[in-house]
RNA sequence: GCUGAAGUGGUGGAAUUGGUAGACACGCUGGACUUAAAAUCCAGUGGGCAGUAAUGUCCGUACGGGUUCAAGUCCCGUCUUCAGUACCA
């Protein structure tokens, strides 16, 4: 008895001692580093510096899934790899912690943002109950390499405060053209008093007027600060905006569906609205040149060279004709085009302005006034997206007017048209139907004469593309001139008559920085009779104010109009309450105290992840966004992983502001990541139930006419699974549905009701595909029939048509991941089950990083047994224990722990990760099946191992006497003598097609190895007797016999 | 419409410069161990045809052409999928 307990005793303990225990080793080894900062970055290091940042999260109360961390794990590899090379590596995280989904939970629940936001990323319980594990605990699981030390928070009134510094610095500074860089306000200050601005040459905004140094010295000080509004790098503005009066807000372009407010159908009108914006277009050029000296990938350089769109042209000036019916001063206008192709001026036979183009009201004939104004109402209503989706539909009206053109004195009728927005160019174009399609097309429409300006050119059918091949006709001074030629003519020629001149024109606009929300930065901006002042930067952070409720106030302010104490203080500097402002706010009017209102409007998504990888470098200094010395050693990002959604938005705005702070002298470079890579994106895999749904009219009828809800309330909720769908849609027809009706009393009642035989197959069922979630639906399909009913309330009287087999199977589609689909997967449970070191190693192992790939668990149990057999590497003692050797390794084994390192070693520089995981892979079952033990190979093999699973890794070093972390151990040296080969086993085609091989000594010459080949007894065979015509002897690789 | 990326076994994917297509892993099949299951280990696994078998043979990297001794890889055209998008004058 007592010897029987003894046995099972010593059972039990050599189990723990030798099994790959990856919950204890985990939890064990992230104490481990965080107690002793293994991973903290240094800013006076010795080592050479490289700086891995990733794009920072969004800190949603829906948590981390499996998507998220795939580029976090990748630059953690990497991080980790640099480490081994000898680099001081810094490698921070940090929260985006500013944004909408906060702010709606807010509107919901009452609860404060920073509440909820600081449950989302520390963990805790929600208002709803909900325990949340929070962004922290789950990255800290998944045992990255992170300098917590540094983290920021862009929420964080202390991080803030140099958001709304850099804005005061962009707010203080003016684009030189000539100097091609941002200066300080003041030197724009003292040209003006000295020179006015007749000879200058900056960023401005269109239509600044010109004065004189008198002029600018006889200006009231609210005149010059109007001017100088125009020129400064951020500054207010009459924006467009989508405008749902009803909810008193303004939607994005995608919150917008026919005319009306996605949530809620509301109407949706484009209204002009002030707002703060960014003058980014003054460094369309300099941000267009710099993608040349940074290394991204070239689609996403594409896409920024697309977005800031430059195209070389003339600007052409179109005298309006005086109408009779209009006053001789309304009749003087002028319009502005921009071309890009004015050498087919001669081509015009009208024009085309954006509906809100500002001269549509005044040079609009009486006669036509009704209809033009009703259609600029009609396109108020559409959004800019729904304007530019529909092309099929060709619509337009003529104004009534005409104007005059520059060469040949015609009047060209003006005409205005949706296919024009009001935002590129002028809002204008000289239309020219037999070269551009969308002229055509409209010309066609409207029966306006399409005239022949190209030789030879058949335009019957449709507008002449090709400008390279084509000379101008029927063109005066143009004629017999190729593309290029008349485009150089026909400038100087407008030029000439003063009509005209050459200009480079950008599709990139300013950037629009106010918001109407409050879960983002305040400006530090009070307004002054109007006039908006900033804040002193010594009294930063201007701080969010409370507010009762997160929405619009009821007279359509911004929720910050909500706020009591929202005024600021001159003399005290801080806010106070909005009580205190003065009636008129008029500096030195009567009843002036020196309090004014403050900016209600917060600042975008975008603010606060524009400058923030300056921040991580010293990110506690109270002085400056960061030290000198600090950026002086760290640069800009050497490596930054993201998704690509962000290639025109954050990436552009980012570019811009480092380049303005550089200008300004207040950063050392001028591009924010040197290298770029973009993760692709982990897709989930949707499960579909299908529901039936009841409809009148047949399922062939292009619209079934649904019956009113309230008859079909009773009737029960089927569902079938998809092999059943499979059978209804393969036959098309719906027995197997009639199946349902037949032996469900209820239905077939019902059916018997509305069926009418007269009209046959008035009454059928329709599946509809509802999203089940994942979680209930195992490896094979199959759906947990109880579990899905008790999900939701609506599931619970659901009724199931099954297979034959009783099961019940979903169908699948690969989504994107989100919680609205149910197919989110989260690595917590991945964790728990198999361990952070399989996780990471599996999310390599999926496939190649940039690439979308879809998350399957299925074979992540093959990256498991791997650390298994990994582990079981190093515990070959009796009973598993844990046992090495120092006797010299065998050859084979060196053989292949070198090519390992070199493999490894490639890949990672190449960031191709999932090959390295075979190559790991390959490794071990070589060396398992070598019986290798050699200290010499095993403990260079966990270097290579360390960055991909670092906990394993740190817990075999340990036992292999180390007492140091893994993670600064030097990355082992490949040496060539280990993997050198004597013998090629050579491929033997014949027409290219291999049929043996033959092993070969590698210094054999070309003429040994071909009569090497040809005395083969299966040369002979395959040849058949037939004479080779050509011997291809390619030493080293193949030998082909043709023939 | 435009721009970009991609298309390889049942599945994820590999093939670095044009040189043995399918590495590695999942799944599946068979076997060993076990009372059994799990775990582990071993073997097989692109498809067709012939053969008891060893093996032979043909086809095969979305489709149709082409270049080449040789093409998943290069060129021309087509189709499909995904992503982005702004009718850009």
């Amino acid at each position: 008895m007592a010897l029987t307990v003894n046995l099972c005793f010593t059972f039990t303990e050599t189990q723990a001692m030798s099994k790959y225990h990856f919950n204890e080793i985990e939890k064990k080894w992230q104490q481990y580093w965080a107690e002793n900062e293994t991973f903290k970055a240094y800013n006076d290091s010795e080592k050479p510096k490289y700086y891995v940042l990733d794009m920072f999260p969004y800190p949603s109360g829906a948590g981390l899934h499996v998507g998220h961390p795939l580029g976090y794990i990748a630059s953690d590899v990497y991080a980790r790899y640099k480490r081994h090379k000898g680099f001081n590596v810094l490698h921070p995280m940090g929260y985006d912690s500013f944004g909408l989904p906060a702010e709606q939970y807010a509107i919901q629940t009452g609860q404060h943002p920073a509440q909820t936001t600081k449950v989302n990323i520390e963990g805790g319980t929600d208002k709803q109950g909900t325990e949340i594990a929070g962004y922290r605990k789950q990255l800290d699981q998944i045992g990255f390499s992170f300098d917590w030390s540094r983290e920021v928070r862009t929420s964080d009134p202390n991080y803030y405060k140099w958001t709304q510094w850099i804005f005061i610095q962009l707010f203080e500074s003016w684009y030189d053209t000539k100097a091609d860089k941002a200066r300080p306000i003041s030197e724009l200050v003292a040209i003006f008093s000295t020179e006015g601005n007749k000879t200058l040459d900056a960023a401005c905004d269109e239509g600044a007027e010109t004065f004189s140094a008198t002029d600018w010295n006889n200006f009231s000080s609210k005149e010059q600060q109007e001017i100088l509004l125009k020129y400064r790098l951020t500054y207010l503005a009459e924006t467009e905006v989508n405008w749902c009066p009803e909810l008193g807000t303004v939607l994005a372009n995608d919150e917008v569906v026919n005319g009306v407010s996605e949530r809620g159908g509301h109407p949706v009108v484009r209204k002009k609205m002030k707002q703060w914006s960014m003058r980014i277009t003054a460094y369309a050029q300099r941000l267009l040149d710099g993608l040349q000296k940074i290394d991204w990938p070239q689609p996403l350089k594409d896409s920024q060279t697309n977005w800031i769109g430059r195209s070389e042209g003339a600007t052409v000036s179109f005298k309006v004709l005086p109408n009779v019916t209009l006053g001789s001063v309304e009749g003087s206008h002028n319009i502005e085009v921009f071309t890009t192709r004015p050498d087919t001026i001669f081509g015009v036979s009208f024009m085309t302005l954006a509906p809100e183009h500002e001269l549509v009201s005044q040079i609009t004939t009486d006669a036509q006034k009704a209809k033009v104004e009703a259609y600029v109402e009609a396109t108020a209503k559409r959004s800019e997206r729904e304007r530019m989706a529909d092309v099929k539909n060709i619509s337009g009206v003529f104004t009534g007017a005409y104007a005059e053109h520059p060469f040949t004195k015609e009047p060209i009728p003006i005409w205005i048209g949706d296919y024009v927005l009001a935002g590129y160019g002028t809002g204008a174009v000289m239309a020219v139907p037999c070269g551009d399609q969308r002229d055509y097309d409209f010309a066609k429409h409207f029966n306006i004469p399409i005239p022949n300006i190209f030789e030879g050119v058949d335009i019957s059918e449709e507008a002449n593309s090709d400008k390279e091949n084509t000379k101008i006709a029927n063109s005066d001074f143009l004629n017999g001139l190729s593309y290029k030629k008349a485009t150089k003519t026909a400038i100087y020629e407008l030029e000439k008559i003063g009509a005209g001149t050459r200009k480079i024109n950008y599709r990139l606009r300013d950037a629009v920085f106010s918001r109407q929300r409050y879960w983002g930065e305040p400006f530090p901006v009070y307004y002054k009779d109007g006039m908006p002042q900033m804040i002193d930067e010594k009294h930063l952070p201007l701080t969010l104010p409370e507010i009762d409720e997160y929405l619009p106030t009821e007279d359509g302010q911004p929720p910050l109009g909500r706020a009591v104490n929202w005024a600021w203080d001159t003399h005290k500097n801080e806010v106070v309450s909005n009580n205190n402002v003065a009636q008129s706010a008029v500096e030195g009017s009567k009843g002036d105290n020196g309090i004014y209102p403050l900016e209600l409007n917060t600042m975008p998504g975008w603010a606060g992840s524009s400058c923030y990888m300056f921040r991580y470098m010293d990110p506690s200094n109270d002085n400056a966004l960061a030290s000198q010395e600090a950026m002086q050693y760290w640069e800009n990002v050497d490596l930054y992983l993201g998704g690509s959604e962000h290639a025109t938005g954050h990436l552009l705005y980012s570019r811009f502001w480092v380049k303005a702070l550089y200008d300004l002298g207040h950063l050392q470079v001028d591009e924010p990541f040197k290298k770029l890579i973009n993760q692709g994106m982990i897709l989930g895999e949707s499960a579909f139930v299908n529901r039936a749904e009841y409809f009148i009219g047949g399922y062939d009828q292009v619209l079934p006419q649904t019956i009113p809800s309230s008859s079909t309330e009773d009737l029960p909720n089927f569902y079938f699974s998809s092999g059943i769908l499979k059978e209804f849609e393969e036959n098309h027809t719906n027995s197997s549905l009639w199946r349902i009706i037949e032996n469900n009393p209820m239905v077939s009642d019902y059916c018997e009701k509305v069926f009418d035989p007269k009209d046959g197959g008035l009454f059928s069922i329709i599946p509809n595909r509802i999203h089940a979630d994942v979680s209930l639906v195992n490896a094979s399909n199959e759906l947990d029939i109880e579990a899905f009913k008790n999900w939701r309330p609506e599931f619970k009287d659901a009724e199931f048509i099954t297979e034959e087999n009783g099961s019940f199977k979903v169908s699948r589609e690969v989504e994107k991941m989100s919680k609205s689909k149910y197919n989110v997967v989260n690595p917590d449970d991945i964790c728990s089950q198999y361990g952070a070191d399989t996780l990471r190693m599996y999310e390599m192992f999926l496939g190649p990083l940039e690439q979308a790939k879809p998350w399957n668990t299925a074979g992540i149990t093959g990256v498991h047994s791997f650390l298994k057999k990994l582990w079981k590497l190093y515990h070959t003692g009796a009973e598993g224990a844990f046992s090495v050797s120092d006797e010299p390794a065998s050859k084979d084994s060196l053989k292949t722990l070198h090519k390992t390192i070199k493999k490894v070693e490639d890949d990672i520089e190449n960031f191709s990760f999932n090959t390295s995981v075979s190559t790991f892979m390959i490794a071990v079952n070589e060396l398992t099946a070598q019986k290798c033990t050699a200290r010499e190979v095993l403990e260079p093999l966990l270097i290579l191992v360390s960055p991909y699973a670092p906990h394993i890794s740190e817990e075999l070093w340990s036992k292999l006497g180390h007492p140091n972390s893994i993670s600064e151990a030097p990355f082992p040296v490949f040496e060539e003598k280990h993997v050198k080969e004597t013998n090629k086993t050579y491929p033997i085609s014949f027409n290219g097609k291999m049929r043996f091989t033959l092993d070969l000594p590698l210094d054999m010459s070309k003429e040994e190895i071909e009569s090497a080949v040809m005395a083969h007894e299966q040369t002979a065979h395959y040849l058949q007797g037939r004479i080779p015509k050509k011997v291809i002897v390619v030493p080293g690789k193949i030998v082909n016999i043709v023939g």
